[in-house]
RNA sequence: AGCCUCAUAGUGUAAUGGUAACACUCCGGAUUUUGAUUCCGUCAUUCUAGGUUCGAGUCCUAGUGAGGCUACCA
């Protein structure tokens, strides 16, 4: 995986306004609102923003909790945004702020546009402010209150700090143009009352800041050089100029938009994702099956990963939807060379080993990698009695099948080369017991002259194996475009999403700490679950991602 | 409808005005003690129509399609 920085047109303005001695350094921020849990679309935003700060010497990144709406935000959801951010390997130094500890900035600079007639108090309804600013082919009309004094709005914006007005009796609006073609800018609310407790800063406001007006004076104060956001802000950019043109601000910031993250299969939506967790159609917003930092992290997805998949699908204003298997193979691509391997038998069939006296050896030394021995062996034990893959054994082989079935010979991986000799049925018939003769000496050995062995399949002792609890996770949408389905995006929910299994492993793996990832050979990469984890007692392992073709394909 | 933005393989991105490239997916093949990995191969008249130019994916105009805006959310 390469780390070499990819150009972008943002990096590329980046390059030349250092180059052209336009700004000496570069500051960025990411600004979330805490309203809810950190997505994948953020972490694009974050690997953008955190990644420019990271390659131009000297440059950083501020993180802004935009926190204008008492309403919306909770503490809760500033510790998790702070606990993903580290997670994807950033770090504000620093550089932590609250937009909410600029009120009083925001509050004079609304004072200086009322000075200066661009700003006044509006004691319309919310509803006749809708109906005065028009659409998009008719121009706004004024409001009765649109020209009053400097002197009366001075007062009135002053008694609305104080507290003077319930919610709705009166708002400040900003002067600018009621026939502008982009709704924006006729005459924007720049505050609104809200007689509210606010997370950060109490009960010292009841009057708060719009977006539009707070965060280009954030940008500003904190001098932001390029204030990066999603493409629906492209038409808020000619008010944020008019703040930054019109307020006493320190520096001039400048907007440049991005298309966010979209992906197949994905709800990315805030608004949807909150949903899906109140109405309890998911554990929480670390539901694995969910597109959240927190949730990717408890499916085991390695934040290299994710940081390396933010890097590949680039920086355009292209709104497209990226597929997801591209995500899921930079996922893959990591696990395969980071994850060690470890053997386990979701679906147990019972092998009974006839000639084992055969074997010297009841211990087997496996290798951890096939690829990377610095990732050192392991024992496992070996008895006359294992477990394999229900899948691995087909009574009547199809064609291209090649482990094992009757009169057939099979690798034990790691360990020897069985023939299978017969098979037990219980009363419905249905196969009990696979009996073998293990070839003895074939351990670690090509298979000897007129032997064909074309497969190796997994296993594990019966007389060691641990039982443990294995979440099978599937995409928790049917539909390409959850976002388009007819009925809502509730009507695409997988209903077999997840399923769950007790599965034969390693005893060994009973003992790994919660977050512990390795691959079950042929069937995917584990996570012993960072949650739900006992060590010890009882391993739940979460599947992250499917091996290609055992299980990927067939979705 | 008005304004703003965007348009390169199925998907996401590259390409000082000079041979359209990379990754993923799919499909085929080789290797393999994981049907994994690895390796090789197939897949595009750069949305359309004009124009500028010796030369246009790139610049201009028009059209088409997609997204955004008409919150006292961000």
């Amino acid at each position: 995986m390469s780390d070499t920085p990819k150009s972008d047109f943002i990096r590329d303005i980046i390059t030349e306004d250092l180059a052209s001695g336009k700004h000496r350094t570069t500051i960025t921020r990411f600004p979330p609102e805490p309203n809810g849990y950190l997505h994948l679309g953020h972490a694009k935003s974050i690997c953008l923003n955190f990644g420019i700060a990271g390659e131009i010497p000297g440059a950083k990144c501020h993180l802004r909790f935009d926190d204008t709406n008492p309403e919306k935000e909770e503490t809760e959801y500033v510790e998790s945004i702070k606990e993903d951010v580290k997670w994807l390997g950033f770090d504000w130094g620093s550089d932590l702020y609250y937009a909410s500890d600029y009120f009083e900035f925001f509050y004079e600079c609304a004072v200086h546009l009322i000075q200066h007639g661009l700003a006044y108090v509006d004691q319309e309804s919310p509803e006749e402010i809708k109906l005065h600013r028009g659409n998009v082919q008719t121009p706004g009309t004024p409001s009765a209150y649109r020209d009053r004094t400097v002197q009366e709005n001075l007062e009135m914006f002053s008694a609305m700090r104080a507290g003077k007005y319930q919610e709705g009796e009166a708002v400040l609006r900003a002067k600018i143009d009621l026939s502008s073609s982009n709704m924006n800018m006729r005459d924007p609310v720049l505050y609104r009352i809200m007689h509210a407790r606010h997370h950060h800063t109490g009960d010292a406001w009841c009057i708060y800041p719009m977006y539009d007006f707070a965060h280009p004076l954030e940008d500003a104060l904190e001098h932001i050089t390029h204030s990066l956001c999603t493409l629906e802000f492209e038409n808020h950019r000619p008010l944020y100029d008019w703040f930054i043109e019109h307020c006493p601000v320190p520096s001039k910031p400048r907007q440049i938009e991005f298309a966010r993250l979209s992906l197949t299969y994905t709800i990315m939506s805030k608004r949807k994702l909150l949903q899906l967790v109140n109405e309890g159609h998911v554990g929480g917003w670390d539901d694995p099956r969910l597109p959240t930092i927190s949730g990717i992290r408890r499916r085991g997805y390695p934040s290299a990963a994710v940081r390396h998949f933010c890097k590949r699908i680039g920086i355009t204003k292209y709104n497209g939807t990226t597929d997801v298997a591209l995500l899921e193979h930079d996922i893959r691509d990591h696990l395969n060379t980071h994850a060690p391997r470890r053997m386990a038998v979701l679906d147990p069939l019972e092998v009974v080993i006839e000639n084992f006296s055969d074997e010297p050896t009841a211990r087997l030394t496996v290798s951890n990698h096939p690829q990377d021995e610095t990732m050192g062996e392991r024992c496992v034990s070996f008895s006359p009695r294992i477990f394999i893959e229900r899948e691995d054994f087909q009574e009547v082989p199809e064609k291209k099948f090649f482990r094992l079935g009757p009169e057939r010979y099979v690798r034990l991986r790691g360990g020897p080369i069985v023939q299978c000799t017969g098979l037990d049925q219980n009363a419905a018939g249905e196969i009990a017991r696979v009996r073998v003769r293990l070839l003895p000496g074939t351990t670690g050995k090509d298979a000897p002259e007129g032997v064909v062995c074309k497969a190796a399949i997994h296993w594990v002792d019966a007389a060691t194996a641990a039982d443990a609890e294995v979440r099978l996770y599937d995409r928790l949408f049917t539909a390409e475009d959850p976002d388009a389905a007819e009925g809502g995006f509730l009507s695409v929910l997988n209903p077999n999403s997840v399923r769950v299994v007790t599965a034969k492993i390693e005893a060994s793996l009973l003992n790994e700490p919660a977050g512990y990832v390795c691959q079950f050979e042929r069937n995917g990469y584990f996570i012993t679950d960072l949650k739900d984890h006992v060590a010890g007692e009882k391993a739940v392992f979460n599947r992250t991602v499917a091996l290609k073709d055992s299980w990927g394909k067939s979705r």
